[in-house]
RNA sequence: CGGGGUGUGGCGCAGUUGAUAGCGCGCUCGGUUUGGGACCGAGAGGUCGAAGGUUUGAGUCCUUUCACCCCGACCA
């Protein structure tokens, strides 16, 4: 992609309505866009970045056995009812709507009773047990107040995953398996040192639930961590039963802010109760499912990674979720062997983002950092001339200078 | 929802005791320039969030309202 194609223009004000870090980078690099208070769309580099965060997720939620499937966002007030959550003081963020002829429906803040709902269409035996979906879609959740730019938003995007099983044992298997693949995912988004397994209230079933909290400044949260036990627990459960539960003292915690990236629930048997959603065992006897319910929040994790990450410069995004690998920069006069390496590059799979404007040095290395690509490769006449290009990590500024041979050799 | 704050060209801001708006960035045109956000010249672009009111006269005062931000409460 060349830059003089890309309809979005950096900034060099930050927003004057956004003090997240988050959302006055993003929008000053042109990767979102606010629409209103909580609501922000996504550009195409912005999209890149939720595509790249999306296709990691996918690729772990898959080798667990996760089926991929999508939901509506309009959602029947009966799927709700049931459950006592249409109710709006049971559900305090609900959007609701009417159709035509009256009958109401809701905006789907979340999708547990939808996707219970429909799998009770197909969940019949233990034969087809245990089944697990998952699903990217957008949340629309009335807050009374959004905050913190894209990390909570009225309307964001959120990776739900449903697991149903047949009894205790089956269901914890599969959460364990949620457990690792989500400390994969973390790891690969560049975000693994930072989070934590975190004990969290459980609700009815469970004495904890989980979550991933990720240490930031600007996270909502407060837990207390363990960093050499590798615990974590939500100052919400913090006392003195939990920590004798996990085997911790308060001393051995340190408290700090974080933010939660992923939250995993066992639901036990009692929504299936509720919505009547039962398995016919080997016994013939009609056995109510195991749920577990697990999120990660795609957009939020983008915010995340771009609080924990940036300088002063810009952002600075992980190689796995930027949108393009390499910044090329061309300056002065050098259109041709610019052109050159941008085709070469392009043509091996390597995703460039190609500054070909008409602009001083300056100005592209600025918007080279703004942008937070991870590598930069500059051509200039006086690297020409040595037959060389200049290779600058973004994360740390270390600069070499390279032949084309070895700057192809450090980008495959 | 309680408290606080802010709305003035695309963005960031200034507008003194009321007299129909100005700066920086950006944008357009011409020229020069090219290793850290260039320079010169010439331009375009706003009725000041909205509605109502006071006044000879309102961006400046009053009322109502909308939006946005922050703190708190809330967060399946």
């Amino acid at each position: 992609m060349r830059v003089t194609q890309l309809f979005t223009k950096t900034s060099k004000n930050a927003p004057a309505d956004e003090v997240a870090k988050n959302a006055q980078l993003l929008i000053r690099a042109g990767y979102i866009y606010k629409v209103m208070a909580g609501v922000y769309a996504y550009t195409p580099l912005g999209l890149r970045v939720v595509e790249n965060i999306k296709k990691i997720v996918r690729e772990e939620m898959n080798a667990i056995g996760g089926q991929e499937l999508i939901m509506t966002n309009l959602q029947p007030k009966e799927d709700w009812e049931i459950t006592t959550r249409w109710d709006d003081s049971v559900v305090d963020i609900w959007f609701k709507t009417k159709l035509k002829d009256d009958t109401e429906v809701g905006l789907a803040w979340s999708h547990e009773e939808a996707i219970m709902t429909m799998m009770k269409n197909y969940i019949k035996s233990y034969k087809d047990l245990p089944a697990n979906v998952y699903q990217f879609q957008t949340k629309l959740r009335n807050e009374v107040r959004a905050k913190s730019g894209i990390m909570r938003g009225r309307e964001f995007v959120m990776k739900d995953m449903y697991s149903l099983s047949t009894d205790a044992d089956q269901h914890e298997t599969f959460y364990q398996a949620t457990i690792a693949a989500y400390k994969k995912v973390y790891d690969r988004l560049g975000l693994g040192e930072d989070t934590y397994v975190t004990f969290a209230s459980g609700g009815a079933f469970t004495q904890f639930s989980h979550e991933f909290q990720t240490i930031c400044e600007a996270g909502e949260d407060v837990i207390y961590v363990n960093r050499e036990k590798g615990i974590a627990v939500n100052e919400e459960v913090l006392n003195d039963e939990t920590l004798s539960v996990l085997g911790v003292t308060r001393d051995e915690l340190t408290e700090t802010k974080s933010a939660e990236v992923g939250n995993i629930f066992n639901f036990g048997t009692e929504k299936s109760e509720q919505m009547g959603i039962y398995y016919t065992d080997e016994n013939d006897k009609k056995v109510p499912i195991f749920l577990g319910s697990y999120g990660i929040g795609i957009t939020r994790v983008m915010g995340v990674i771009v609080e924990k990450f940036a300088d002063d410069k810009g952002i600075v995004w992980p190689e796995s979720v930027a949108p393009f690998k390499v910044y090329l920069v061309s300056i002065g006069d050098v259109a041709t062997e610019a052109d050159a390496l941008y085709d070469e590059l392009t043509s091996k799979g390597i995703e460039v983002l190609y500054d070909d404007r008409n602009e001083r040095p300056g100005a592209k290395f600025a918007d080279a950092e703004l942008l937070g690509i991870p590598y930069r490769v500059t051509v200039s006449e006086r690297l020409i001339a040595d037959q060389k290009f200049e290779f600058t990590r973004r994360e740390t500024s270390e600069t070499e200078l390279l032949t084309g041979k070895d700057l192809l050799d450090k980008l495959s």
